[in-house]
DNA sequence: CGCAGTTTTGATGGACCTCAAAGACCGTGG
DNA sequence: CCACGGTCTTTGAGGTCCATCAAAACTGCG
């Protein structure tokens, strides 16, 4: 079911130079579990739009995104999609102790991410403590992030829903370039209207009327479809319906 | 915050026979280990109604649930309600590695939890793998679960939501007593229309009228207002919207 | 240019929310 | 015993937000 393995580009093989080596499961590691770790790894590319894994595959690897973005989906026999999680960089993919693929795993844009085989993962992870911890913090964070996302699905507008989807967007960008959310932000939007849909549980024409009113109202200017400028966070946030003290994040 | 701390009622403070041994974050621990953590355990109860946690509050301690029922949950300044858990005997509450309560956590009936203090959890947790790996393996299913609640929230009509919180409780019940859901299963509902409200994202009136429509379809058959009968799975599972394979289950 | 994919905008309808009132259940006290 | 209040639940009437259906505008590309 694995596609698009296209050659191998990413620009180094070294741990030591990986872009999401601070983050990333293996964050926790020291120069000699790092070694062991690298000996199993390997790099897997996927073009925008293509699968990762199926709900139901078997899973033969874990990994974690190195560079793009994929999405995390679920689909009804009608149709129905609902996405359950955006995967950037540093995301991990997989389970240990777990064979199949609970959800549809699709590269949004183009893909690279860092592979071990699932068995010799698992091993390591037993002789090495550091990497089930760090596995245990980003799953309990995920959680609470899945957690916090079931507000937004249950009991939010569909304005507040693209309000609090544009501040998670800006927030994650802010913190991967370690900055803290203030006026002027600008934000490319990785996601396709739909796509915007599916995550928010709302139809694409509902995203885009409220992305519209949202431009109406001063609270974002467009530039193109996907390029978004934040004149005033706080006013974005504002409109998320959640309280907000003004500056400071999680 | 913590109040009513009842006398101690719990019928026996020996792990080896308490009732979530083998399913709780302990389960994979050796008698000398279940010993350490038998040192630094206490138990508290609540009465129904009671609040365990506020979101925001400090927790001094991380706990299992011993026996009865609680919900985790988020409100808005406006008090919109979203629950974002149901917490079961030999769930776990808290987590290592934070400090403050995410999520409100409110006892729903008489509630027994067994508490461990944050801190010696915590180096309990450093010297014993056991409980890092179980709690991993709780933790990734839990947000499995959240995953597809997700689902629900966003893009199941209020019917499918009704049917599916019936068919999760349902499958629990079965799987707390090891039997398989069949024909002519019965159901306590532990929550009020509110709760389930707040669970499904709905108000409390759609709860009521989509319970109403599934008695009047005979998928399910009320004897009071909270405890139902499930003629026929298999047709509450169809109510659902998933695809349900007949008769197997996670 | 012409075509396919994406996005915007409009018109209409329906699922669910809101407001309102009455019924069911339960414990308390006269 | 029944009246009484409180909580939970049901049911009804009307309104609104968002989905659905439809078509046009925009974008990029061979």
């Amino acid at each position: 079911m694995n596609t698009a393995i296209k050659d191998f580009t990413f620009n180094s093989r070294e741990c030591g130079s990986c872009p999401i080596r601070h983050r990333a499961v293996c964050s926790k590691c020291e120069p000699d579990e790092l070694d062991r770790l690298e000996e199993i790894k390997y790099y897997r590319t996927y073009e925008a739009g293509q699968p990762v894994l199926w709900a139901g595959d078997q899973m033969e690897f874990v990994a974690s995104v190195v560079s793009g973005i994929a999405t995390l989906s679920q689909t009804m026999e009608d149709g129905r999609t609902q996405m359950v999680g955006l995967l950037l960089p540093s995301d991990f993919i997989g389970r240990p102790g777990r064979d199949f693929a609970p959800f549809d795993v699709v590269a949004v844009s183009d893909l690279t991410v860092c592979c071990f085989r699932k068995k010799p993962f698992e091993e390591l992870m037993g002789s090495t403590p550091s990497i089930g911890t760090r596995l245990l913090q980003m799953t309990l964070d995920e959680l609470d992030s899945a957690r916090e996302w079931m507000l937004v699905l249950g009991r939010k507008t569909a304005r507040e829903k693209i309000a609090s989807l544009l501040a998670i967007l800006t927030r994650r960008d802010a913190t991967l370039n370690q900055l803290t959310p203030t006026s002027g932000m600008t934000l490319d939007l990785p996601l396709t209207r739909e796509a915007m849909a599916d995550y928010l549980g709302l139809t694409l024409e509902t995203v885009s009327r409220q992305i519209s009113a949202l431009k109406k109202a001063g609270i974002i200017v467009l530039e193109g479809k996907r390029h978004v400028i934040i004149p005033d966070f706080a006013i974005l946030m504002a409109e998320t319906g959640d309280d907000y003290d003004g500056g400071l994040l999680a």
